[in-house]
RNA sequence: GGGCGCGUAGCUCAGUUGGCUAGAGCGCGUCAUUGACGUUGACGAGGUCGGGGAUUCGAGCUCCUCCGCGCCCACCA
């Protein structure tokens, strides 16, 4: 005996990884047809979440299982900067150290970061190993490795080249906490309630006021006018004159814009064109002054002194009682508005004006848009397409720049003499470049990281530059979290167009959020976060793949199962005994012989079993449907194999069949339980090689009729068992036959089943008939017990006349009989035959009770 | 304002193009057990598939409507 006697996942797991990873097996072995996985890369110096587990865990399942089919498998590994998470993580450990990020240089900042980050990296791919991923390590790419700068700077280049970028002065997305700017798929707003305040400003060239309505008090120290609809009757008459600035005291005009919406608050609005995009415009239009009142860093600034460097809200309060003061105020209401907040850490965004670098997205998007509705990617779960389709529709010009130097520096250049004059140049290393005599100084900002790994399909395969793994692009399926639909597919969707003029890969599928065991969402902040490794450590890598698969659909959101993980641990030590069983009867020097010889009627069932779930396992995963296919697996090897096949062996020997049921039942189940699968493979003294590279297994002949004989087997086993748990208990019972060639065949094997007495011919009936499988079989009870039978019998034989109604109601009608599929009315007749068989048995066995 | 999803057994959820008696894991009940496994085996109970209507020979699945949840997108001051 080899194998202890359970499975403990701990000691074997680091061994067995080493050992693949060794081999290397785990780097495209350069024969077949390609299939590739790019791994969305984890946080460089994070560590993995459930959400990362579930999607190396599936992606590793379609490696194993491809690469069993003979596919030359590439599954590329990354590691993510992970710009400003990481940054934000930095900048708290400077002002820990009481410093911030003013008393660096950039370049001093980026070494800073990456020595940090190099620190701690190697955890979380210590981490994918734990996970079991069968991922090319060679192949990692880090997300700021020279040739993601690079591809990134190509793109960027011929972007520029075409027009496509453009720096421009708008209202950017501003996070004054972190001080940078975002895109708009960065913003979370949220619909919260707020006071909306109506606000009196003195009109200057007739005597009265004219009232606003706000939800930002404070901002009105930047106002530069006042905004009605052009049709408005009760304010047309004073458009084009002024009023009076409350507070600041600077006149301002009354102007005429469509934007106003005439039925909301008053139908005047106050313009501050220099903190909020609607405003930014209007101010366009009508060529105003834009004032900006709150600075970079979350403070006021450009406003009269009381005011000068306080916070928001602070000047919020001040503003009002001043207003309040000066009896302006005309009252407030509540109201439920949409507030942008930081995605990342929660705070509150300001709408501020700043020069940035934009993507004219429009003809990406439009390409990207075509290519999804033409099906060139397909989707799980498929209404995503959709939702994509309709993104681009409404996609705006992306900001790509942020103000961390924890990123990819964007690589342009400003002429010292002429803001307007920029020019590409990839010498980032310099803070100022001469080029043909003059002198350009570099832009500051770096990338948005959505912009870089948006091209990560083609980078991680060097495509643009023909590199050893070009032919694995596009990808074979991308696999991620259906949060990062927008911000990432739909990105490396456009940029893979348009640098490559190929869609990146050819599925999409995408997951829900894995929550808690109650379905609420985990976060640091609830403490509800459960930790990968955790489950690793005390249920195994394999029992957190089947666990974490299971019932879980695309798409959806939803919670993880401690149940499940244990179903997939007592999943794997199921496996591991049915090993030590079988190697127990192999015996030490058992060596596999050629062609598989079946000889009882079980082994042809298993045979045609093994073949179906192969057949059924390929066709789930095809489809990406892997929690079926962990299904089918689940219930073939436990019910099939464990609970038929190895019970029936006990009496039946065939040692060359029980070695040909291990070793495919470990090759069916490899992808799902990588682990478990290989430990017990090494240590068949029949291999000599890895597990996970042999081949999937192909359909074996097999008899039919003998398959079908196993299956009366089990009908009568299954009845033979229904009818002795009725009985009373604490006794043992005999079978008698009479003439039955199937119960003659198989005695040793149905006492084992039923666990009766013996079984044992007899010449006239007696007792009670097992007449639900047709058998010439009876169980020898006595009268009283036979009695007590009698009225199951009755309930039986109700409930199955009850069936024949049904089914003669639906033949009775002629509309079933002409429009159904000729194939189900024949099934319809013969279960009326059956069933009006099984009736009759009944009825005679109720009548011999009778007697 | 626009869009998407969910409601199926006590719990967590599957259910592919409409077609045998609607499934799984866990939980629950009864029983068993020495040629692997108690992280076991056998048997069972438990569902008017959120309500109502429509289409169809046939609906958990299609359509309409209502109820209850949840999510995404969007610059309403």
């Amino acid at each position: 005996m080899k194998l202890a006697k359970t499975y403990e996942p701990n000691a074997y797991e680091p061994n067995i990884y080493a050992m693949w990873e060794t081999s290397g097996q785990f780097a495209p072995q350069g024969e077949g047809e390609p299939y590739s996985i790019v791994m969305p890369p984890p946080n460089a110096n994070g560590n993995l979440h459930t959400g990362h587990a579930l999607t190396v865990q599936l992606e590793d399942i379609l490696a194993r299982f491809h690469r069993m089919k003979g596919r030359d498998v590439v599954y590329i590994p990354g590691a993510d900067h992970a710009g400003f998470e990481t940054w934000v993580v930095y900048e708290k450990e400077l002002s820990r150290q009481g410093k911030n990020r003013f008393d660096f240089s950039r370049e001093q900042l980026y070494s800073q970061v990456w020595n940090f980050v190099e620190q701690q990296r190697g955890n979380m791919e210590l981490q994918l190993r734990a996970l079991g991923v069968s991922a090319s390590w060679e192949h990692l790419v880090f997300t700021l490795d020279e040739k993601v700068i690079k591809t990134v700077y190509g793109t960027f280049k011929k972007l520029w080249d075409e027009g496509l970028i453009y720096r421009g002065e708008r209202i950017v997305n501003y996070s004054t906490k972190y001080q940078t700017s975002y895109a708009d798929i960065e913003v979370d707003h949220k619909t919260e309630k707020g006071t909306l305040w109506k606000i009196a400003y003195p009109t200057l060239d007739h005597i009265g006021e004219i009232i606003i309505a706000t939800t930002r008090p404070e901002t009105l120290l930047g106002d530069t006018a006042i905004a009605v609809h052009p049709d408005d009757e009760r304010y047309k008459h004073l458009i084009g004159t002024r009023v009076l600035l409350p507070i600041v005291e600077r006149e301002i005009p009354i102007i005429a814009d469509e934007y106003v919406d005439p039925t909301f608050g008053t139908g005047a609005v106050k313009i501050t064109p220099a903190h909020d995009p609607n405003d930014f415009e209007v101010g366009q239009r009508h060529d105003l002054e834009r004032i900006q009142v709150i600075d970079f860093d979350g403070t006021m600034i450009n406003v009269p002194s009381q005011f000068l460097g306080l916070d928001v809200p602070t000047a919020r309060k001040r503003v009002l009682a001043a207003l309040q003061a000066g009896e302006l105020l005309r009252g407030e209401e509540t109201i439920e508005h949409s507030v942008g907040y930081d995605y990342k850490s929660g705070e509150p965004i300001q709408p501020l004006i700043k020069d940035q670098w934009f993507l004219n997205v429009r003809p990406l998007a439009e390409r990207a848009k075509a290519a999804i509705e033409e099906g060139e990617i397909t989707f799980s779960p498929a209404s995503k397409k959709r939702a994509l389709v309709q993104y681009y529709d409404n996609l705006k010009d992306w900001n790509l720049s942020r103000q961390i130097p924890w990123g990819i520096p964007i690589p342009m250049f400003q002429n010292v003499n002429d803001p307007d004059d920029w020019v590409f140049d990839e010498r980032v290393d310099e803070k100022e470049i001469v080029v043909n005599g003059t002198t350009y100084r570099r832009e500051e900002d770096t990338f948005d990281t959505w912009f870089s790994s948006g091209q990560w399909p083609f980078i991680t395969t060097d495509y643009l530059d023909g590199g050893d793994l070009a032919r694995f692009y596009p990808t074979s399926v991308l696999e991620t979290g259906v949060d990062i639909l927008y911000a990432w597919i739909a990105r490396m969707v456009m940029l893979g167009l348009y640098a490559t003029d190929t869609v990146p890969f050819r599925h999409v599928y995408l997951h829900g959020l894995i929550l808690d065991e109650h379905g609420q969402k985990m976060s640091k902040s609830k403490g509800n976060v459960i930790n990968p490794m955790e489950i690793v450590a005390e249920y195994g890598s394999d029992a957190l793949r089947m666990g974490i698969i299971a019932s879980r659909s695309a798409g959806q959101n939803q919670a993880f199962s401690t149940s499940k993980i244990v179903a997939g641990r007592n999943f794997c030590n199921k496996l591991w005994n049915i090993a030590r069983y079988i190697q127990s009867r192999t015996g030490d020097d058992y060596q596999p012989q050629g062609v598989l010889r079946p000889i009882t009627t079980a082994d042809h069932w298993i045979i045609r079993q093994l073949n179906e779930a192969a057949d059924a396992i390929e066709d789930h995963l095809t489809h990406y449907r892997f929690a079926e296919a962990a299904e089918t697996v689940y219930h073939t090897v436990w019910n099939d194999v464990a609970d038929w096949y190895v019970e029936v062996s006990k009496k039946q020997d065939n040692v060359q069949m029980l070695a040909w049921v291990l070793d495919t039942t470990l090759k069916l189940t490899h992808p799902f339980a990588p682990f478990v699968t290989e430990t017990i493979w090494q240590t068949l003294d029949w291999h000599h090689n890895l597990l996970m590279t042999k081949q999937w297994p192909s359909d074996n002949p097999y008899d039919e009729i003998a398959a079908a004989a196993f299956e009366r087997v089990q009908e009568f086993v299954s009845e033979a068992r229904y009818v002795l748990a009725e009985l009373p208990a604490g006794k043992k019972y005999s079978i008698l036959y009479q003439n039955d060639g199937l119960i003659a065949d198989n005695i040793d094997v149905l006492t084992h089943l039923t666990r009766v007495k013996e079984i044992r011919r007899v010449d006239q009936p007696v007792g009670l008939r097992l007449a639900s499988s047709n058998r010439e079989a009876w169980l020898d009870v006595d009268k009283d017990t036979l009695y007590e039978h009698q009225s199951n019998l009755e309930k039986r034989l109700a409930e199955t006349r009850q069936q024949i109604a049904n089914l003669n109601g639906r033949l009775s009608n002629e509309s079933y009989i002409q429009k159904a599929p000729a194939h189900l009315v024949e099934e319809t007749r013969k279960e009326v035959e059956q069933k009006e068989a099984y009736a009759k048995r009944l009825e005679t066995e109720l009548s011999v009770i009778e007697d």
